[in-house]
DNA sequence: AAAATAAAGCAACAATGTTGCGATTGTGTA
DNA sequence: TACACAATCGCAACATTGTTGCTTTATTTT
């Protein structure tokens, strides 16, 4: 089988999400790493994670897209059907962990992957808002 | 107040989404146009429509970014609170009108949008498949 | 018909992601 | 511990997607 290791690039990127309260894109990535790798690393990293489900991917509905750490316990079967939020204002996307949503689908179609994701204004953006 | 003009271009594009089953994506318009206009057109048109509320915008997990017609009636507050569906086999996005997520979410957000994409197999895809 | 305004064309640019390939490195095993 | 070798990296080059500024063209309005 294929082997996975530790390199010192992988390993920041994870200290990096285990610090971050929300999710992030690659650019944000790049910056907080400070040349600490290549460019092109850090997306193969993102894949290496993504593959062994320690982080997932978000799509906003402006084309961002962004990664989160995996927080849900390791299940034989890995779904992300949490939802996540995206401020308008602050650009911040959460995970928001136990909102799930329950839908009723048409016949025949299989369905094994969901992207939920709900746009507005974020608490703290809410409240500093007048 | 600024008036919206009927150019060849529109017309043509509006005509492909109504002939459209499917969400399209800016690349599929313009193979469709056959040099009707420039790109930079394209995305043009494809905004105003949206400001219109005459189509409406889907992303995918994968950061594929289409546009669909809005079927729904004109009401004063426009949302589009369906689900769509992204086939991972043939790539086709399709509008589900009628699936509509549930869902609770914590106290202090302001939601104002929201972004519910399925993928998996399609019917089509389903049927051809082993 | 002339003026005003919306839309189009074109070129240039920016952001984001991908690929190929030779060089480097982490790690299980001798 | 040293070695072998697959996994990872860096770099350059490229592709795709979307944006911006400016000039020209087309359509409305007066
Ligand atoms: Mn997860
Ligand atoms: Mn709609
Ligand atoms: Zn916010
Ligand atoms: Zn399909």
């Amino acid at each position: 089988m294929k082997t996975t290791r530790n390199t010192p690039a992988k390993t920041a990127i994870l200290e990096i999400f285990e610090k971050s309260k929300t999710a992030l894109s690659h650019t944000e990535i790049q910056k907080q790493l400070n040349d600490v790798c290549d460019r092109v690393t850090i997306y193969r990293i993102l894949d290496r994670l993504m593959n062994d489900d320690i982080i997932h991917k978000i799509s906003n509905l402006d084309g961002t897209v962004k990664y989160a750490k995996c927080n849900h316990s390791h299940q034989r079967v890995h779904i992300h059907n949490h939802a996540h939020f995206s401020c308008e204002n602050c650009n911040e996307i959460t995970c928001l962990e136990n909102v799930k949503p329950s839908y009723i689908m048409p016949h025949n179609y299989k369905v094994k992957e969901i992207n939920f994701t709900l746009s507005g204004l974020c608490p703290k953006c809410l409240n500093s808002d007048i």
